[in-house]
RNA sequence: GGCCCCAUCGUCUAACGGUUAGGACGUCGCCCCUUCAAGGCGAAAACGCGGGUUCGAUUCCCGCUGGGGCCA
């Protein structure tokens, strides 16, 4: 046994303990970041643990999952992984301890049996508990028996006090173990199941603080019970609130898409995701929500943690990516979009060089992080650049004449109008093409055509939105001079041609672009 | 069924006995405006119910109701 002093020396450690029985979700997310942020606070040690010791549904790929997940959110941590599956002798040594001081005892009743008995308990309003029957048989008879081959599983003595224990985030809970009986703590020897291993592996690996979802709470007294019979001091708890779906019962698979995995997959932000999961469930007191790892360290505290659970609100997730979206430089961004532009086979990389794979031409620097740059303000996940963006590497538009038309304007003025552009824009030299640039050139002609009209009521938009349908084919896009500045001098007059060609009827399909 | 936990706008939440119950997302309206966004301004929107305690309860206590979790 440790005195308080000891106990306060002792450097703090706490647990990343997930089950990979699925994808990561937010709530293994929530426990990570939790854990991290109260250890690093603490100067702690942080130790990772695979809770796979129900072997049917965990998996390889789960725990591989949850193991990336959690590098590239930037939850870190010092020992491990463990995987209990590989511990199974030590797990064994300590089941066999607690036989032998008789604080554990084999139990060969049947399923059946049992099944009858918590019936008949529960018909009659009471708690369902294991009568204790085989306590009663004498250990050589027990040890007999299972040398002869006997199905047994190992009940771990219980207790009819009163447990309590102080949790940091709800205060004081207390449990009345009669209520809990003997309960199972291994299938046999070489199967500990959870409310087993979960205090060995805590007392083995030191660890003080032990925070979790509070759907563990009811599991806390059992542990506690076996930590007494082990001689294990109490570790510190902390019992987050759970992390609920859309109908409020614990997130799980069965409410879609909440692999972690997924989110990446579809362009949330790391920054995104941490800063949306310290805020289910906790928040600083002040009105500041947008916190970066670096503050959330400074300011996150175990004590302004919610009691009740959270339901997780995919759509504020989607506000909170767009705005960390906006706050990357051009060129981050256009690094972090690029993955998503190879994956739909717009652009491929061939030696040094990156190529549009719908033109075959070779994409220049800072045509990338032109269009993200533009559409920044519109994305929510970065995998949305794709569809926002693909009428930039099409060699060819393909639109309705009609679409040209701005409010009532015919195809006659449409035409005259892009004639008009082209006029302006020819006279532009390559080297002094760019946003402004054109935005001026158009602008102060609008502006001086309406005053020497004297009809200012013919607005900007017979002008500008056959520009941008000229140059976009749809009706949806950034600004058309945004627009002219990506695609560059000679691909936007061959754009604006072939609108006027189209628009004046005398199109052919030749006539659009040369490639 | 037993035990445990929880309870403020639709959602995440602030409030630590006295507030016009605050903020954020979302929704709606307006502005900007060549589209969609972004941005700016504004609006609607909550203390689950019943008892106490108190001069005064969203806040403290009890009960109920509701939700969730764990046991198999």
């Amino acid at each position: 046994m440790t005195t308080d002093n000891e106990k306060q020396l002792k450097k703090m450690k706490v647990r990343m303990p997930p089950s990979p029985t699925g994808y990561m979700h937010i709530g293994t997310v929530r426990m990570a970041l939790f854990n991290y942020l109260y250890a690093s606070q603490h100067d702690g040690q942080i130790v990772m643990r695979m809770e796979d010791t129900d072997r049917e549904r965990s998996k390889k790929e789960f725990a591989d999952d949850i193991i990336d997940g959690l590098r590239w959110l930037g939850l870190g941590w010092d020992e491990g992984p463990y995987y209990q599956s590989q511990r199974g002798e030590i797990y064994k040594r300590y089941l066999q301890r607690l036989l032998d001081e008789n604080k554990a005892y084999w139990c060969f009743c049947s399923q059946d049996e049992l099944e009858a008995q918590k019936q008949y308990q529960m018909s009659r309003g009471e708690a369902p508990i294991y009568s204790g029957k085989c306590f009663e048989m004498p250990r050589a008879q027990a040890e007999e028996l299972i040398r002869q081959g006997r199905k047994a599983v190992v009940r771990f003595r219980g207790s009819k006090k009163k447990i309590a224990f102080n949790d940091i985030v709800r205060g004081r809970i207390e449990f009345d173990c009669s209520l809990t009986g003997d309960f199972v703590i291994a299938k046999d020897l070489d199967n500990a199941l959870y409310n087993f291993t979960v205090v060995v592996d805590d007392c083995e690996m030191g660890i003080t603080h032990v925070i979790r979802g509070e759907d563990h709470i009811s599991n806390t007294p059992k542990q506690i019970l076996v930590q007494e019979a082990l001689g294990i001091e109490m570790p510190v708890y902390a019992h987050l609130p759970i992390v609920m779906g859309a109908d409020r019962s614990k997130l799980s698979k069965r409410h879609g898409a909440v692999a972690i995995t997924e989110y990446r997959r579809q362009g949330y932000l790391a920054e995104a995701l941490i800063n949306f999961t310290a805020f289910l469930g906790w928040n600083p007191g002040t009105e500041k929500e947008i916190y970066s790892m670096e503050e959330l360290l400074r300011d996150f505290s175990l004590d302004k943690v919610q009691k009740g659970g959270a339901v997780f609100n995919p759509v504020r997730l989607d506000y909170l990516n767009g705005l960390y979206i906006r706050q990357k430089t051009p060129a981050q961004l256009a690094e972090l979009c690029l993955p998503y532009f190879i994956e739909a086979g717009l652009v491929s990389k061939e030696g040094q060089d990156y190529k549009n794979r719908q033109t075959a031409e070779i994409i220049e620097p800072g045509f990338l992080e032109k269009i993200v740059a533009y559409q920044q303000p519109r994305l929510k996940k970065l995998s949305e650049i794709v569809d926002l963006s693909g009428y930039f590497f099409t060699g060819q538009l393909d639109y309705d004449k009609d679409l040209l038309k701005w409010k009532d304007a015919t195809l006659k003025e449409i035409a005259d109008a892009l004639d008009e552009l082209i006029n302006l824009f020819s006279k532009i030299e390559t080297g002094d093409w760019g946003r402004q640039k054109l935005e001026e050139i158009v602008m102060s002609r609008i502006a001086g055509f309406n005053l020497a009209q004297g009809k200012p009521e013919k607005d900007r938009g017979y002008l500008l939105w056959p520009l941008r349908v000229a140059l976009c084919g749809q009706k949806m896009s950034i600004g058309p001079f945004e627009m002219a500045d990506v695609l560059g001098r000679e691909k936007t007059l061959k754009r604006l041609m072939a609108a006027k060609d189209l628009a004046s009827g005398t199109s052919s399909a030749e006539t659009l672009f040369d490639n």
